[in-house]
DNA sequence: GCGGCGAATGTGACCAGATCACCGACAGAC
DNA sequence: GTCTGTCGGTGATCTGGTCACATTCGCCGC
């Protein structure tokens, strides 16, 4: 069976392309696998068919930073890095549910990365895209407030009921702050009606005054 | 006159790439020339030949951070993103001395990408070397502290004779930090006989401790 | 030499946020 | 029930960013 066919987000390959890469077998891995740890060696190029793998940055002290989220069609653009320069690993990709996964082997990603332009198409336009977003989160750390990255990042992940269910440690690796911190301000939002706050999850109570408060900087 | 010749950090690429390249015509700029602000469409892929670009990222109150210096034979990646995706250029680059640059059109750029293989490792290994670079930005930002970072930027652009010349803000916006903080903290190493501080420069007394603060971070 | 100007620096007060050291509350396993 | 591990709340403390100034220095014109 081809799961090249069925795979979101594989529409820039063409036939060809695809041909070269169906003979791979897709590998499932379950929730909670590290895939890539700091100073790993790349093995390959992974494509993520389903799920989703959460790329970390992690500090001395075990303080851990969410660098962005690899979703299906997407591929983990750090283990390229070290496919084509000789830059080492950094940071720790960890599956976050039970993902499908497919490993282009070395070999073959610099082949295909030769004679394939759309492959390298594929490839650039992913790398251009992690390269955006990691600009993204260095502005947000260093410019943004604490709970103005609360506020935008409980309305990303909110489900169209407007609840949120991630424990609040969660919530503080992904905007790069402390769990104390996102318990204190929280709460400074509960008291004013905005969110209601539960164990393992949060209600949006107002989404329009997080708007609010996301853009204010 | 041959400029692909003469420049140091094109060792990869052949000679017909170079011939390719070769009919550009260098331009000089000034020091303190903007090549690039926030929201600029990409024009081209820009080289740098002699001279040294800096690339900040500005918060909206002003505050700059330096995310990487572009020094000769090396290449403003930022620009490549635009041209490559669709993403907008985030970030500003300005000349910190007189520079030659080379900018190669969209057209050109990216008829190489797709026929010169050498050119296409240039530019992925220049695209690689600045991820983690910035990676090595967000982690320092994050996790370091800024004595640690102050004492290793010091170190880093420091002369054999010990004198780093740069004003107290330039130390700031180089190490994500404000220019009170520099000014206590510098201070503070005075004090301890590690430094002496005077105006636009600053004197390395004991290297040996600035290593010891970096390394303890 | 003097005045003035702008850049560089010093300083105190204040606030946001990171860290530490806890404690209590809850859920699931047994 | 109790036990245990995860989750959440809280005060104390420290670092660092921001604001509002006051100096100080180098330099230029007069």
């Amino acid at each position: 069976m081809s799961w090249t066919a069925g795979a979101t987000g594989l529409a820039p390959l063409g036939a060809q392309t695809r041909a070269a890469l169906d003979d791979l077998v897709p590998a499932t891995v379950p929730a909670g696998t590290v895939l890539f740890r700091p100073g790993d060696a790349a093995q390959g190029f992974v494509i993520v068919l389903s799920g989703r793998v959460d790329v970390f940055l992690t500090g001395p002290n075990g303080r851990e930073i969410l660098l962005y989220s690899v979703r299906p069609g997407q591929s983990c653009i750090q283990t390229t890095l070290g496919l084509l320069g000789d830059e080492n690993y950094a940071g720790e990709a960890i599956t976050h549910e039970e993902c499908r996964i497919v490993l282009v082997p070395r070999a073959r990603f610099l082949t295909l990365m030769d004679r394939a332009a759309d492959f390298r198409g594929f490839v650039f336009s992913a790398f251009a895209q992690r390269m955006h977003t990691m600009m993204h989160v260095l502005e947000k750390l260093a410019f943004q407030r604490v709970e103005a990255r609360l506020a935008e990042h409980l309305l990303d992940i909110a489900g169209p009921d407007g609840v949120v269910s991630a424990t609040q440690a969660e919530l503080a690796v992904a905007i790069g702050s402390a769990r104390e911190v996102v318990s204190r301000r929280l709460d400074a939002l509960a008291r004013r009606g905005i969110v209601q706050s539960e164990r393992g999850r949060v209600l949006l109570r107002d989404p329009a005054a997080l708007r609010e408060i996301a853009a204010t900087g």
